[in-house]
Formats: C-alpha cells, structure tokens, sequence
DNA sequence: GGGGATTAGTTAATCCGCTGAACTAACAAA
DNA sequence: TTTGTTAGTTCAGCGGATTAACTAATCCCC
C-alpha cells in the first residue's frame, strides 16, 4: 500500500484533529485502498483499512451518492457465506484538468480521469508570452481546457518550471518571466475550482510515484532532462519540498571543476553535460560521449543513493539518449561508488510514462489534495 | 513551533482514526506547545493550538494529574482583565533512560528529564562484548540506570550503531555482533518500559533537532565524525529512514576514486579521509590536510544539498579538528559548487551539544514516541 | 432438501471527545 | 460603582465511530 504524498498546503491552521477530518481521512483511506487494489465489497474494505463494515457501509453509501463509487454486483468465483457485492470507483465520476508548462514553446493540457487516463488533449502555443501574458494565456487554456469535457470537475493542476512553493505561488521562472506569481490562488479565483500548482520535476516525480510500473514507495528520484535538468523526490511517501521550496534544483551542481563553463557562471554544471541539446552535440562528436555523461551522473548521484538510501532512480527524457549506455554507465558508477546495502536494492530506470509524466502529476497533484489518493 | 519527526513504529496498524487518537493528537499538541514555548495560559494555548479553551482545560486537567503539567500561578506583568494562570511542564515529571552504543569501548548511559538535561550518567566497558553478550550488558546497564533515579521512567531510548529499522531491530552491526538482532523487543519484555532503538546518527540528528541551537526545521543533515562516519537526516520534521533503513550511510560514498584504499574494499571511500583516527594523522603529516579533506566533503555534500535543499548542515565529532578549516573548507566548496538558491540560506556547522548529542537523541526518540514531543 | 456453518451487510443503542453558548471570576479604566 | 475585557468552567448537544444483535444469502453435508 502506498501512502499519499503531502502536497499542497496544510488542511488546517494549527493542527486540531475534528472529527471531520477523521471523517475525510477515513473517506481517503477507502478510496485509497480502490484506487490502489481496484473494486472490493465492503467486508474486503472493512478488514483492509480496519475500519468496521457499519463504517464502511456508511462510507460508502455517502461516496456513491456522490458518484464516485458504484456498486458492480457480486464476483464471479464463489465461496461460503453470502456473497459479496464489490463496490469500484468510478473512473469518469469526475475529470481533472492537467497543465504542463515545462515545454519551452508551449502550454500543453489534456483532461485525466481518475485513473490517469487521458480523455482528451489540448495545448497553445507560448508563442514568447511572459509575465501576465503567460499567466492569461494559462488562465484560457484551462478554461478551454474544461469545456473538453462535459463531467464535473474535481480540480486542476499544474506543473511549472521554475521553483514553486508549497501554496501554488511560483517564486521564480525566468523562462515565463514569473517571480512571486500567485499562480494558484489566481486560477482558484478565475475558474472557482481547487488548483494546485507544483514544480514540474516535483509534479513529474508524483506522476511516476503514482502511475508509473516500479514499486516507489522505498524512496524515489525522478531526474527530468531536457533543456535543463531538475529533480523531484518522493521521500517516505511524501514529495520533499526543501528548505526553500528548491529540492531537487540539481542541473546546476557542479560535477566536474575543470569542465565547461555554464550560462549560470559556475563551471561544469550538470547541466552542462546532461541537457539534450548538449547530449546530442556530444553523441553526434564521440561515440563515447554517454558513457562518460552517465558515469559523471553517477558521480553526482552516488552521494544523494547512499545518504537517502533511495530505492528508485528514474530518468525522464529522450529515451534514445537516455537508456542505453547513459543509464547504465550512470547505475554501474552509482554502485561501484556506494555501499552494498545502497547499490544492492537500486534501480535506475527510465520513465516508462513518456512525456505524459508531467501530466499524470498534475493530475496526482489533484487526486492527493482533494480525495486524498495517490 | 516544530513538528514532531515520526519516529518507531506506526501506532496503529492501517490507518483508522480513533478518536482516542484526536485526544493524544491534542495533548501532544498542547505538550508540544509547552515544550517549545514554555509555560502559558490555558487561553495562551486554546489561541495557539485552536483548541477550544473547554477541551484545553479538560486536557491540561488530565494532564496535571498525570503529574506532567503544574499550575505556576499568574503572571508578573498585569493587563486588563482577568489575570491568567500559566501552566507549564513539569519537566522532572518522568524521566528517561538514554543509552549510547556509539563507542568502541563502553556502553554509556544517562537519565534525562522532560527538558533533556542530564541529571544523573552511568556507563559499563564493553570489554569486548559481542552478540547475546552485549544484549545481556546493555539489559544491566539499562537496569542500573533505572535505579539512579526515583521518579517514574517515561521510557528506554537507544542509539545503537549499524543498521537500525523502523521497529528497534539491528539488521546489522558488526561492531557488536548483532545481526537481526530485535533489541527494542528485548528490552521492552525485560523492563516492561516502552523502548525505541534507532541508529546512532539517526538518533544524534534527532537530538540535534530538538535541542540543538539553530534553527533545524527546514532540513537538517548530522555528519558523525567518530572512528567511522555517519549522517543522520530531518526532513520536512520527520526523520529519514531509507529504503533499507540505510538513510545515512555515506561513510562509504566514494569521494576520490584515486585515493586510498578502504577496509570495505572500494577506493578513496569518505572514511579514509575523514575518519578521525586518519584526520590525527594527516594533520600530523600536513598542515593543510584539513583544508584538502573539507573540500572533498565538500564535494560529496554538493549534490546532497543540491538535491534536498538542505537549511543545515551540522558536523558533530572532536571539534578541534573538525570545527575551523575543515568546516569552513566544506562550506566553501559545497557553495561553490550549488546553486546560490541552494548555498544562500545554508549553514554549516558543528554541533553545540558536544558527546551528549546521541544521548539527548535517545530521549528524543523516547519523548516523540510517548509524549509526541520535539 | 433441510439444517447448520459461514460470510455480508444493516439496524439500533451507546460512547467518546469536542463544540457553542452561557455562565462565573477577576482584574483595569473611567 | 459601572463598564469593558479577559480567563476559565458548566452544560447540553452533536458528529462520527463503536458494539451487539439482527437479516440475508450462500455452501456443505447428512
């Protein structure tokens, strides 16, 4: 079972528990537990979650008059006792609205369900907008976004490049010309619906703990490379923030003091090395370029494995420069350069959810604030 | 206000709520409250924690005849209105036995009061004790440490090295000969006391945390210095386990793959250079071995803080050698080598609690797991 | 094929902890 | 003395969960 990421702002002010909030949290617990190990009849959800069945029962009468848990009838196998009737959720009950802003020439959007498929797409082109521009050209893409689809809608989400706070407020994005852009209190207001805004390495690394085919629950690095490069970690279940709302701003640590010299100043960043544009120039000169690009990565990455004991190192980004012989030579430095007990359970892999990976976060970003599942 | 770092085991196995649990949720905030902020009126509190002031009164009743709290009268200064009666923690209420398991050649112990101050220290030599005998020891020394005081025992709190999961079972120390070795359980059956056993630096951390001078709420790091070397993390309030319960482990991280060769077999391990007994003897040798030595800690820490955007960093180990050129080489580099958003807010620096940090941790793990306090 | 045994789900009474509203208490200012 | 303000308590009631006891629907087996 996979515990929710914490995302967004704190529920309450203080910390008060009302029975209320016992209340949501039992409400998530079952959903959670659906959403996870698909439909399951009241008994099931009653021993799985340790709540009693007349809870259960109560729960889950209020959750299906609300749409999103429809009764599916008894299983096909039978055992003793009477038999079961499975409950599911409903996949379509509501829509979420997913904005990735990562794309440098672009605003890309699509509607998921709750399940995480995609129901419908539609993106704008940037077309150099900054500042205010930017903000009103997202503002429009949402709301084209909502007529995609004639459901209800639970909330939206976005993912931003640039570093984002943990109440949707984008502290800086010099590429969309935002510092201190309240992003998700202004579509909150614009589009009266819950809006979560993340960071886009942050919102890519909830994606692929949610949606994506490891097992992530033993600590997870999602490393996004494109112009740029960033990460976002999940750390016992929970999206690690950081001090100053910048966790995961790797691209410009330094990994090699003699290399070359990066737009930011400093000298031989990782993103002097690892950004797509540099991969291609380098594989396109050396046939051994990704090699040595991984083994740096590794280099970078071996303190992060050993000092998190992370279990999942995922890559996302062009698979054809990316898996292959960067991944490896970037997980056979990882291991020779940390312990057994780090090396021994790590996996470095690439994303298995394409550039969708932003989107599926969004959507968790959703999922985890308003019915508390991920 | 800090929040409590979830330490030991979940109290409940899934996830229901209780209302049980709202009321320890409640006094654990008042406690908190108290415990951070010092005395106050139970209007002070019902404004701090949003607690009505009915229920405050109602727990601070409880509370006070538990012995925890004490009515101190009213205050000095008098404003319009009612004059208040603060309360405030009695912090000789209970006390707690804390055990280090840190040092190669004893096992040395204290009793700590509710405020972590030392009121009374006994330790036993190891004489090379290992496996049963060492559990054996530490059950004694547990057992003398109980009789060092008359008040009642909040509970058992154990930093013990090597490899330490969630539950107080050592997976693994050599050191000791213990293998899978269940000691929290152990020791929980001989003294019918709530017991919690962590890993030494994840423990110091800990200690660090709660009654360390800065201001370690936005993520902290405890490098170890000793015979070998180990970190223990705070992040976003909760400890770092790992996926292995290996958080921490980064003695062994490759730091210069040119360098000497390690007992664990790699080469140019952080151990060869910054263990204690190797920082003697290079300082010995050359007079800028500690300036060479913080630079390459400086170079592993990088993509820590980078990756984490770590608030402190804390050394903690003999200060004369690691407090001067070697903190202050450190920190250069690992600035130099990150982002200004990652450097501007850092700080590095050494441990003000001195020998007592793993100590003052093991109360912590005691006081977070019974009162819900730190 | 009818009576357990077994499992699923509901109904009813009750309990626990918190809340709001109204109260008393104790002070300062006017 | 009156008025206003703040602290703290009393009391009735509510929300949400629980336990216990019920009904319902199946298998198993004599």
């Amino acid at each position: 079972m996979s515990s929710s990421p914490s995302v967004g702002r704190p529920l309450r002010p203080r910390g008060k528990l009302l029975q209320e909030d016992a209340r949501r949290h039992h409400r998530a617990l079952l959903l959670q537990e659906l959403f996870r190990g698909g439909p399951a009849s009241r008994a099931d959800l009653a021993r799985s979650t340790g709540l009693t069945r007349v809870t259960v029962s109560d729960l889950v009468a209020e959750l299906a008059s609300e749409g999103l848990l429809e009764d599916l009838g008894a299983p096909a196998e039978t055992r003793v006792g009477k038999p079961p009737t499975l409950v599911g959720l409903v996949a379509d009950a509501t829509h979420i609205v997913a904005v990735d802003l990562s794309p440098a020439d672009r605003m890309s959007g699509a509607i998921l369900n709750l399940a995480g498929e995609v129901k419908a797409r539609h993106e704008v082109p940037l077309a150099g907008a900054k500042g205010q521009d930017a903000v009103d050209l997202l503002h429009r893409l949402a709301a084209e976004l909502i007529e995609l689809t004639d459901r209800p809608i639970l909330g939206v989400g976005v993912g931003s490049p640039g570093v984002v706070d943990a109440f949707g407020t984008v502290i800086d994005a010099p590429n969309l010309g935002w510092s201190e852009q309240p992003l998700a209190d202004g579509l909150k207001q614009a589009l009266n619906l819950p809006v979560y805004v993340a960071n886009d390495a942050n919102t890519a690394v909830l994606g692929e703990h949610t949606f994506g085919e490891g097992d992530t629950d033993g600590g997870l690095m999602l490393l996004r490379v494109g112009i740029g490069v960033g990460a976002g970690l999940v750390l016992g279940g929970a999206l690690l923030h950081g001090h100053q709302a910048a966790a995961g701003e790797i691209g410009h640590v330094v990994v090699d003091p003699d290399g070359e010299r990066c737009a930011c100043g400093r000298v031989g960043c990782l993103e002097t090395l690892l950004a797509v544009p540099r991969l291609r120039q380098a594989m396109a000169e050396d046939g051994d370029a990704l090699r040595r690009v991984g083994e740096q990565l590794g280099a970078v990455l071996a303190p992060v494995v050993g000092t998190l004991n992370l279990h999942e190192v995922v890559l996302a980004g062009p698979a054809e420069l990316l898996d292959g012989t960067l991944r490896e030579a970037a997980d056979a430095t990882i291991r020779a350069r940390t312990m057994p007990v780090s090396g021994d359970h790590l996996v470095v892999r690439t994303s298995t959810l394409g550039d969708d990976v932003v989107l599926a976060g969004a959507a968790v970003l959703v999922l985890a604030g308003e019915l508390g599942v991920s």
